[in-house]
DNA sequence: CTTGACCATGGTGTTCACTCCAAAGTTTAT
DNA sequence: ATAAACTTTGGAGTGAACACCATGGTCAAG
């Protein structure tokens, strides 16, 4: 069990997030001194890491609280859980098309810039980025 | 040739938005009328589209404008683009594979769920994608 | 030629995700 | 036992990315 400030380190992030985040209902400490200090254990700092990849992945607080929240539980309708867990991995796999096509972009210009190309007047991101969406389709 | 407002509704965007991203340098007018009423080509709806896509997937637009201004020019060093955007596709590779095992994770619940497994207690999401990020290594 | 839909600039307001106090209680080290 | 380093709650401030005015000029239709 750490206080806030053990685990804020250890996360890389500061307390003040992590009173926001518990606010937001991300993250809750495992229990309380009886002096009132938060205490948590060792998962917490997994879930601030995962909420932080996840954010710069372009995921909402709240789209992050969705999946965090993704649990099949024996009173829960598994349905219910299924259909979100659908509908997260197509977002996911929208997401990756896109990036996909934004690698094969950067792909394309890095090359014609070894093979010291000619100059384009138009952005090379956007027509390379055409090109590869229009591939992946 | 289209008006600002054409342009804002071909792109899904508002026209508030347009008049912003022009204060911060990531689109012009190719012209203005007499009036001053800006002007946009059919470039600049492709453009407007892709800072949204790249917005969601987790850009900022100072990160969107220098991927929009990554042009090899006869003047412009050209080691200087291929760097930032060798730069770039190492950080849009990070993203994919947080996005890979993230969908992975997904896929491994969905699937539980469809075997009707029993209820875990600690998070799925979590605990697959440590399995998934640890299979990408 | 006027009415309604559009546009311009300049400013304020809003939401998200923090960040930074202030004032006061708690723990640890010396 | 006291200073230094933590923690608490509550509230105010910040930057990004807009949204929403107000006021006034512009344009197309009838």
């Amino acid at each position: 069990m750490h206080t806030i400030g053990k685990v804020a380190t250890l996360a890389g992030v500061s307390t003040d997030t992590l009173r926001y985040y518990e606010k937001e209902h991300l993250i809750e400490p495992a229990s309380r001194t009886a002096a009132g200090y938060r205490l948590y254990n060792d998962e917490a700092v997994r879930r601030i890491r995962f909420i932080k990849t996840a954010q710069h992945c372009g995921f909402s607080l709240s789209d992050i609280q969705e999946l965090l929240t993704l649990k099949r539980t024996d009173s829960a309708c598994c349905e219910d859980v299924r259909s979100v867990a659908i509908e997260k991995r197509l977002r996911i796999a929208r997401k990756l098309r896109v990036l996909q096509a934004m690698s094969a972009a950067l792909n394309d210009l890095i090359q014609s810039c070894e093979g010291g190309a000619a100059a384009t007047d138009d952005c090379p991101i956007l027509a390379a980025l055409e090109n590869s969406l229009h591939r992946v389709s």
